[in-house]
DNA sequence: CTGAAAGCGCTAACAT
DNA sequence: ATGTTAGCGCTTTCAG
């Protein structure tokens, strides 16, 4: 048998490979403390007399140690680790949103680990397996339709905590964060309203598979309700490809076409337009368009997109906070029964695209 | 001092909270095998009786065992997880080719971490500690400029296997899997050269700290300089920021006003069409802009986006790829003096913002 | 305040 | 083909 790897090491290693393969047990050998107050050093420092604390440091920065979290993890109950699972980073919606989350994890010295679902339920089931295999202490994530998804319903059987985002829960069991998505689109189309459009027709993606584009369209619908006027069947667009500009082209040629264009989010909003320009109408001359997340890119273009704004980082550090909250309670067997939905303002940015109808 | 947890277990969970906390010493008891053979059982399968794998997996399914990652990453040498450094999501270049790793990753049964450097050298060397601590395998990562990176120099030092991507680098040390930004840049603007532009200019992002930026440039100057014009010096904007536009109405306000516009990435080239639509200008009626990545987005709007378009995607999974190769190489000992720079091929997409000059 | 020792869940020699 | 055993690197009682 080999010699001890660990004498081999305390002799020879010192400044070969930094950090690699050095342990904590060599930092104490070399600080001529034990193990156990080696560890303190760095997990309880209030334990430990100044004085040897140093040497450990001392003996840490020589030997370039890096802690294995590894170690660490497998130890302690919690991992530390949060799971995130997000539909796609390639709409900025999410992207913004990761860059939220990733901050807040960071700061809370919490890890991540990211999986994209593609808004794929099979995929969902199986990236969420991938996480709870890490051990993951919890997770932050958004899924086609909160109200019957087979992740959740696993998730709460297995009690895992997780915070929803963008999704918008009723359920009491069930967190999420998000703006309030029906009263947020009513808005929005009032203002549409408001600046004289009658003819309103509303654009959307996935329809069945996303439980927030279902919501906007309700609000889209409170509002034309709210002034006596007939909300029109969503068209739903699979995704954003040529092929949508036939269905557009078919709503334009039509003697009662739409004025104005509610999309259920920018990404679809900025397609539609490429489309109504395509077909000569000039927006917001001919027609309105209003898109709705908020992302970077809609004040970036000209004219601006007029959009319902969601405080995307700030939905991903929100989710991440009320997660860290409620593994925190769940350490202390608090039961929390806190409110479900937490509601984070939105805001309209109605220049740009939306004027009054000709 | 509490009875054996494992012995409580055994007797009474089995399925309240299915997964969780469930070993594979829990499986090897109920189907009565020894925990090295249900080890086995999942690890390599072909060296245990069949009549038993079924036993332990029938067992395995009755607990719901899930296996934690953490003990076998912990016990084996290699971690089997990538850590992965991109600058932001935000830029659709980096989540377009998020996806590209995740796959590559997922079906090569490697898990991933994920950070953002945000573009700052400091937030680097935080997040590169931060996968180290995390015992990654190795790396895939796009640096400011990998000519003087401290983390680069870092990972040498700790012999950490990783591979670039986007940038692309010439040293034989180091790999990377890019397309090639000079050549690809001198192609694309030999192409606005040819549809008859004289006066180019480039806009770039910070330069100083983007390597590929300057890499592009250089391609700018070959391109002109074939053609015996006078390349310009680059206008560098450090955002896209409303305060870009002051730059851009000076440049056109010149006699010598540039006829095109050659943007070293593809959300530059948006925000510069804007400023000069808001400038009157028309694109690419008064004037052509090509811009470089070949974002998803750049094909949506109207009129699409000329470019220079880089198989994003397929620069993440080449790099895992890549990583992966060198990791297997590394444990038979082989001394992988492969290659330094993979290229990959590079397109343009010349209809949209490019025309002749009026 | 510090040390000794027992694991966390899993895998890999080494022996049957 | 299967069992026994010794750890991976760390934290944390329990004793001094």
């Amino acid at each position: 048998m080999a010699p001890s790897r660990r004498t081999v090491l305390s002799q020879s290693v010192a400044s070969a490979e930094p950090g690699h393969g050095v342990t904590l047990a060599d930092v104490a050998l070399a600080a001529k403390v034990s193990l156990a107050t080696a560890s303190r050093v760095f997990s309880h420092p209030q334990l430990v007399r100044e004085t040897t604390a140093n040497r450990v440091h001392e003996a840490a920065q020589r030997l370039s140690f890096r802690p294995n979290l590894l170690g660490a993890k497998l130890r302690a109950q919690q991992t530390r680790i949060l799971g995130v699972m997000l539909p796609t980073l390639e709409n900025a919606v999410f992207a913004e949103c990761w860059r939220g989350i990733e901050e807040s994890a960071m700061v809370a010295g919490y890890s991540l680990m990211l999986v994209t679902s593609g808004y794929d339920t099979e995929r969902e089931r199986e990236r969420i397996e991938y996480l709870l295999r890490h051990r993951v202490d919890g997770m932050v994530l958004t899924v086609a339709d909160a109200a019957q998804s087979l992740v959740l319903d696993q998730l709460d059987k297995e009690s895992v905590p997780y915070v929803l985002a963008y999704n918008q829960v009723s359920l009491p069991g069930r967190h999420s964060v998000s703006v309030d998505n029906r009263a947020s689109a009513c808005e929005g189309v009032k203002a549409l309203i408001t600046a004289g459009h009658q003819r309103i027709a509303v654009i959307s993606g996935a329809f069945m598979a996303s439980d927030r584009a279902r919501q906007r369209f309700a609000g889209y619908e409170d509002a034309m309700r709210a002034h006596d006027l007939t909300p029109l069947a969503p068209v739903c667009l699979p995704s954003h490809t040529a092929s949508n500009a036939m269905q557009i082209r078919e709503l334009m040629t039509r003697a009662d076409a739409p004025t104005a264009f509610f999309c259920t989010n920018d990404l679809l909003a900025i397609g539609v337009i490429s489309d109504l320009k395509r077909l000569g109408r000039r927006v917001p001359g001919d027609v309105s368009v209003l898109g709705y997340d908020g992302i970077a890119l809609g004040a970036l273009v000209e004219p601006p997109l007029a959009t319902v704004m969601q405080p995307n980082a700030e939905i991903g550090a929100q989710a991440v906070h009320q997660l860290l909250q409620r593994l925190q309670h769940r350490n202390l067997n608090h039961d929390d029964a806190a409110e479900g939905a937490f509601l984070l303002p939105h805001m309209l940015r109605l220049d740009g695209t939306v004027s009054a109808p000709r």
